[in-house]
DNA sequence: TACGATTCTATTGTACACAATTTTTTTGGT
DNA sequence: ACCAAAAAAATTGTGTACAATAGAATCGTA
């Protein structure tokens, strides 16, 4: 039942492609978005998971994510610099640094719900079905229209 | 039978956060073993398509993989420079630019489809099972072992 | 058949990602 | 209490991505 050896490595065969593309496509639709935010994707995910918990190190945020120092570090400078959060060292230990939203940062939560809401009805749709023609299904919705 | 909408700014609730999530995870994996192979992951995908089909232009390429002139020229300019690929103008309209395999761009696919198969044999208990679910089972295998 | 519109590639600017390394701080064992 | 090992964040270096723009070539049509 084996996939002939030439078959193995066409493009279509390749999961990988479907998620790696249908996660650009996605990323791509979001960002004009959030745009009107002051968010970008990035961003974005990091606001959702401080809206779910606050004061966490950089680490476990980093955990959440999926993402190391080298991303989060330079990230969370610039939405400091936004005002979105705060960046302080842990007093009971010197080598975490703790996220706190900022009033700011709390406030943007209703306006995000607000301006997202359009595209989670579309992903609403995914979290059925089966798993990699969906995928290339979503793939030609995202890039054809 | 809408989700409140505290829930919908969950991370969890994040379609698009499990497909950014798996396509990064999986990235992580196959780029140290595309490594050996002198290859990138962005740059596996380009001689997948073009071991599909030689002699294409950029605008075609770039359809086939999502991919526009700004990620596809400096990514096919360095792959000349490794001998992989060949880049020459169109004779019958000079604004094309045509991609060639090389001798030893078509001689990497026998080494290439050696080196993935290990990762492809995983990838094929993909291929079924329902989406969202799936995908964060895979999320944790990616990330936790 | 000029010439404005379109097509195609290249360039510029911004924003990630992550491996590898470094620096600072804490911890655990003696 | 000392010190090697571990942990946390920051830094460095490389490689994408893509929007917006530019520049050259081709096309369509008045």
């Amino acid at each position: 039942m084996d996939i002939a050896n030439d078959e193995l490595l066409k493009l279509d065969n390749e999961v990988g492609f479907a998620l790696y593309a249908c996660s650009k496509g996605l990323i791509r639709k979001y960002n004009p978005i959030l745009e009107r935010l002051g968010l970008t994707y990035t961003s974005y995910l990091v606001m959702l998971a401080l809206w779910e918990q606050d004061g966490v190190s950089v680490s476990e945020l980093g955990k959440k994510l999926y993402l190391d120092s080298g991303t989060l570090t330079p990230l969370l400078k610039k939405m400091e610099k936004q005002g979105l959060v705060l960046r302080r060292r842990d007093e009971a230990d010197e080598r975490v640094v703790l996220i706190a939203l900022t009033q700011k940062g709390r406030e943007l939560k209703a306006r995000t719900e607000r301006t997202v809401s359009s595209l989670n009805s579309t992903l609403q749709l995914i979290r059925e079905s089966s798993l990699f023609n969906d995928l290339k299904r979503l793939l030609g919705e995202l890039y054809e229209i």
